[in-house]
DNA sequence: ACCTAAACCTGGGCGC
DNA sequence: TGCGCCCAGGTTTAGG
């Protein structure tokens, strides 16, 4: 499910959701994925919710913070009354909140929920930060010649980008998303920081991507599959040139661009 | 340092 | 209906 965006709107909610609760409950449904023990979270307080990446963390009172990677299909949902039956189909964990319930799901069992943890992946550069700027991406892109788009989605380079939004961002910024990073223009690296930056944004706008499994943590859908410029796409035709959209396999993930468009 | 394929998993969609 | 195949927002690891 979640590159930055998703993350990000799920970090915004449950800011507003849980900041301030208290867990009093506690249930471990798969303890092959889920890290966390009763006894260091009972009885704490949510003090705040942060990303990394494509990381969230929840951090307690008691100074430990729980961090969750929802890989491709983990959601976070509250729930506000009772839990039924039907909610808990794919649940991993479920936190008893003084009011509600916070619930971890995950379909396809690759995400995972950890506690205090400090070696995660090597983190790059957050597209919103100071240090996201041309002189860092020129220095990321020369020093190889692997395709611009996995660069992208490399996440020891530039965190929070995943398969979604490095098309769309490349489909903006007209550029191949074969073309070797180290060939990429000045002018281009420019545009390619714009369009990150605005595709971002976007998709924050919207909350997301729910082509599938991404719910927010209230349960309802992201709306940026509506705004696809290329993504999923294949067949269709460009909306800047109207030459049909194609599909090829880059490091083994779908790629979708306008041969035309993106040279 | 690069690349690929496979592994970790489940479910939805499609063709036959 | 059902079977088999392909697909999926991510990452890690093994092997070349």
């Amino acid at each position: 499910m979640p590159e930055l965006p998703e993350v990000e709107t799920i970090k915004n909610y449950l800011k507003e959701i849980l900041i301030g609760k208290k867990i009093v409950g506690f249930k471990n449904l798969d303890k092959k994925r889920v890290k966390v023990k009763e006894k260091d979270i009972i009885g704490e307080k949510f003090l705040d919710v942060k990303r990394k990446g494509k990381i969230l963390i929840l951090k307690l009172s008691n100074n430990k913070e729980i961090y969750s990677h929802l890989k491709m299909t983990g959601q976070f949902l509250y729930f506000d009354k009772r839990l039924k039956k039907g909610d808990l189909r794919f649940t991993r964990a479920i936190f008893k909140l003084n009011k509600g319930y916070l619930i971890f799901n995950d379909i396809r069992k690759f995400g995972w929920l950890k506690i205090n943890e400090k070696e995660i992946q090597k983190l790059g550069i957050e597209p919103f930060s100071q240090e996201f700027n041309l002189k860092n991406l020129r220095k990321i892109f020369q020093r190889t010649k692997r395709p611009i788009k996995l660069v992208l989605m490399d996440q020891e380079k530039i965190a929070g980008i995943g398969n979604i939004y490095a098309n769309e961002a490349l489909f903006l910024a007209k550029i191949n998303p074969q073309k070797p990073a180290n060939k990429l223009t000045k002018e281009e690296i420019k545009r390619l920081k714009k369009s990150i930056l605005k595709i971002l944004k976007k998709a924050l706008k919207y909350e997301g991507t729910s082509s599938r499994f991404y719910l927010k943590p209230d349960r309802s859908k992201g709306r940026y599959q509506e705004k696809f410029l290329v993504y999923q796409k294949e067949g269709k035709s460009c909306s800047q040139c109207k030459k049909e959209i194609k599909r090829i396999i880059l490091g083994g993930r779908s790629t979708f661009y306008c041969s035309r468009c993106q040279r």
